[in-house]
DNA sequence: TTAAAAAAGATAGTAATACTATTGTAAATA
DNA sequence: TATTTACAATAGTATTACTATCTTTTTTAA
């Protein structure tokens, strides 16, 4: 069975919808190898045409430049991760349960590539732990932010924040509760590989001490908020 | 009284030590402010020496590329955190309240200049916040971790998760929790001026409301793992 | 089935970026 | 006084980040 998930995403991050054609699936799933290759700075659409037998203008005839497509990608992620998440809690009726089922999916490393045929998700949470803050992280982020690039990230928070309110009625960041959970997921799979010794998990293999500390991060703040 | 704090800076990060003449001293200052008007993507030696009145020759004779002079900048600001960190708890005995003095420091937003001539620490301040993880989200960052460009940051994490440490023996991830204080602070205040709707803090005016987050945050971590 | 439209390929061109190199000159130092 | 050092001035190059145009191929609609 080939299921295809669907993502439907915001039409300002592109000129013509990749999604649409096969030479835009195509921009799509190279763009994921090649950044991955490169890392952003380095990736150019020139290169990428080179790379998976295109020319540069074709590229550009599907995205603006190179970091509408980061951000599209990015985007994409986002999106997918929350559909992960309904999907993980949807047979669950406590709160508790369910934000443990979310902070074990956020911390360990993706390993499956299931839903979608031209996106190889593995590869795809490596550019979001790598390159993913650079989408926001510009001086245009007031106007990106205008055209709503940042909902996917937006409403998976709200979704994980729900959730943690739903834990504690009493705690009173849980939209700030989840963006760290979010972010130093990733951070902290960066910095393992990177920075070894700014964390406990450089030789954490299946992730089990990172799940460990970031639920004690949660639940400590969620209990020490409410003692 | 004019102290002038000097910090040891690592040698690689530099061809020609800015801090021994004028123009060098000058093109810190001045990439400081030129930076947070341009943003890191939009800055280069051409404009910086435009801006400064000199040549982009001249700044390439201090340092290699702009990426160096970023990692310069940031370098330079942990160290300075972790100064003001040792003079702020260094007449403290109970590890607890150090702790807390360092999560209150690393909330509210830097507002004072005072230690040096030439540079602004609240202007580089919102360098580190906007910009300073591209100095490590790069593919050449195993090369640059070599040179030592990261010890400043790894021994500012290093001494908080001595402080973490000593508040609970039994706790497992100190450098982790100091990581994740950090940079979550400085990701807080990013949000809250650019992503209001991720986190609690839009109308924090003093960085209460994030303080007592963070309070929340490692306390919870620490008393939650050995309750 | 054929006409037209849309998509993609091919090629060229431009301004800006990220440098390197060379030469001349003023100031500091030996 | 000679010489190093520091900086300014200028020029030049490869690459990047695009835009434009024209042709060919593929799709779709009458």
């Amino acid at each position: 069975m080939q299921l295809n998930l669907r993502i439907q995403m915001n039409e300002s991050l592109y000129l013509r919808d990749p999604e649409s054609t096969e030479l835009g699936q195509r921009i799509i799933q190279n763009s994921i190898e090649l950044i991955n290759e490169l890392g952003f700075e380095g990736f150019t659409f020139k290169k990428l045409g080179e790379y998976m037998g295109t020319t540069e203008a074709s590229i550009y005839r599907y995205f603006e430049n190179k970091h509408r497509l980061l951000t599209y990608l990015v985007s994409w992620y986002w999106s997918w991760l929350e559909y992960r998440i309904i999907i993980l809690t949807q047979n669950m009726n406590d709160p508790r349960e369910q934000l443990n089922r979310v902070v074990e999916l956020l911390s360990r490393k993706i390993k499956d590539d299931i839903s979608t045929t031209y996106i190889n998700e593995e590869l795809l949470q490596n550019i979001v732990i790598a390159e993913g803050s650079k989408s926001y992280l510009t001086k245009h982020v007031g106007q990106d932010n205008q055209y709503q690039f940042f909902k996917p990230f937006k409403e998976l928070c709200a979704r994980i924040a729900d959730i943690i309110q739903a834990c504690n009625k009493q705690y009173a960041y849980p939209k700030s509760l989840a963006t760290t959970l979010l972010e130093m997921c990733h951070s902290h799979h960066y910095y393992k590989l990177h920075l070894p010794s700014l964390t406990e998990f450089a030789k954490d293999k299946n992730d089990q001490e990172l799940y460990s500390f970031m639920q004690i991060l949660v639940n400590g703040s969620l209990n020490g908020a409410n003692p």
